[in-house]
DNA sequence: TCGAGATGCTTTAAGTCTAAAGGATTGTGC
DNA sequence: GCACAATCCTTTAGACTTAAAGCATCTCGA
């Protein structure tokens, strides 16, 4: 076998790995996300009138309890001026409703009302099945091996940011 | 064991799959996504002061040449308006050029310039390194292992869209 | 030929997101 | 007390994204 190919075969002998590989797991599971999130958003566009990153501020909440606006950030891993942004939206909407906290002036704490609870509980009925038909091809075992191995690079990857 | 409890064990019985299983599954598989973008962005900023979508748009160029920004929509999976506005900033720095092609004045034509191909290459480089170090914990099958199942949750993905 | 529909792109309005700067409040060291 | 840093939030400018409407061009059938 010739030692010098223009196309290298992926590594078999325990040899350092090829950022190639890496590259293809990187495009082929930020695609996977690319397809989930684009057509959940769709179909909350479509069925509910709202939009992603609401559902998650709702879901953190509907969790959670009451949050102040910096845990519903640090949750959804976005900055603090989006969330602020996304509170008033929601709260225009009468979906949420906040007060300062009594104890620091400076924290804004927010959560559901019960209209905002009643239609989260709604949403997320629906986005289980939607989330359900799109995995349906995937067997139990393949769905655990996912999970298992998705774990195991979610570490990876914050192991890299915060080593 | 009790048949009826208020946190049901996953099935392994091959019953039908619960729901909540594919929405884990589903939030850890945009929550991988998300710190990979994230961090990819932040560097590229920092870097190189561009985005990921610009990247994303020379990647398209680099590897296929010239196209139409139709094809490029497509390839990134985004609208046309949106490639509309990325085709003009790149332009605007000079990285790419554009023109009307000659047997369908319709089709904008667009490729990379010199200057946006050697821009490309470095940050292609960099770009693979930073993947690369992401991945790093990942062992070569867990790599293969992980492919392959974004693979078969890509195919389960995209049939539930176009059955 | 010529008109209707299809196709490719652009524009617009609205939402999402970030980094950076700024304002209000709290805690700390002296 | 009191300056000063830290923390929490908001504002701002700019980039990205979509859906929808609109414009230009092409194709095809009558």
């Amino acid at each position: 076998m010739p030692r010098d190919t223009r196309e290298p075969h992926p590594d078999k002998l325990g040899g350092a790995p090829h950022g190639k590989d890496s590259v293809r797991l990187e495009l082929r599971l930020l695609t996977c996300a690319a397809l989930i999130e684009r057509r959940i958003a769709g179909r909350f566009r479509d069925t509910f009138d709202t939009t992603l990153p609401r559902f998650d501020f709702m879901a953190a909440l509907d969790r959670h309890g009451a949050l102040s606006l910096g845990e519903v950030s640090r949750m959804l891993m976005v900055t603090n001026g989006n969330v602020t942004g996304l509170a008033q939206r929601l709260k225009q909407c009468g979906l949420i409703e906040s007060a300062t906290d009594a104890e620091d002036r400076r924290v804004q704490r927010v959560r559901l009302t019960p209209e905002g609870a009643r239609r989260f509980k709604a949403m997320a009925a629906a986005h289980e099945g939607w989330i359900e038909a799109m995995f349906s091809d995937l067997s139990a075992a393949e769905r655990e091996d996912l999970l298992r191995l998705l774990d195991r690079a979610k570490h990876s990857l914050r192991e890299e940011a915060h080593p």
